[in-house]
DNA sequence: TAGTAAGTGCGAGATGTTCGCAATTAGTCT
DNA sequence: AGACTAATTGCGAACATCTCGCACTTACTA
């Protein structure tokens, strides 16, 4: 099975700790460290909140899950595979919602040009209203 | 003087806390609560840190000043003023870098065109690198 | 199968933020 | 000017989130 090799090969162990938050991350989407530590614990109830904390940070550092801030306190992780979009945080609901990378394109093109700052895509957060909230007001 | 009406109008009474606690977020242009507290204890040293948070959320609910998140855990503040340009937020150095907001124009364009997404760009962090750590790299 | 270093659980601790409550005080009304 | 009332403050306790140290366990190596 590919995801075996797939931790090995970075040079982590394969604890089933550390299978079940990765498939957490990746089967959840967007979620906090807390979301996934509860979603795992479907499967592993004893699993220890702080474990949850180290492998998302060692899953980050090898490039396998990255967090974003999007807005209150705590930050969020999403699979590195799944990071084809940006976020567009909904201030009113705080929904996520997603929007292909390629509407930025000239905006990121922009920024590089005029001020040497080199946006990193897979790590973007916009805020405003979705369309939903929008409505309603 | 206009500082006393604009908050009087606003329906806030004029207490010296409140006054300094705008006076600190206007002048430090970009800064978080813990700053804030400690500008404002260099002229009145006892006021407490709840007061400066109840203020900034008050100060915030009026539309003087705004917060966002940029990055780590703290929201940071800035007068509602001087809202003309995006946060460049550096992933590396922390800073944090200005462009005019028209940068943006066409891509908060095509998000309401094509998503329905109201983008606030008042509202607003881009994550990437700046022109400076860019070139140490 | 034994050895060892990585990983886990647990509890304590560091931060950052909120809240209840009693005392204070700004603005209002004589 | 003096009194009244509700907003505001200070303070401490309570939270929430995340980090860390330490002893125990366990995945991998040979």
């Amino acid at each position: 099975m590919a995801e075996k090799h797939e931790l090995r090969d970075k040079g982590l162990r394969l604890t089933p700790q550390r299978e079940l938050v990765l498939a957490a991350v990746r089967e959840l989407g967007h979620s906090t460290p807390e979301e996934i530590a509860e979603k795992v614990r479907l499967t592993h109830p004893g699993i220890n909140l702080s474990t949850v904390y180290r492998n998302l940070e060692t899953l980050e550092n090898v490039g396998l899950v990255q967090h974003t801030h999007l807005g209150h306190g705590g930050a969020t992780y999403h699979a590195a595979e799944e990071l084809t979009h940006l976020h567009l945080v909904c201030g009113k609901c705080e929904s996520v919602g997603d929007a292909p990378i390629d509407v930025a394109a000239n905006f990121v093109q922009s920024l590089s040009d005029d001020y040497g700052f080199k946006t990193d895509v897979t790590h973007f957060a916009i805020y405003g209203t979705c369309a939903n909230c929008a409505e309603k007001k």
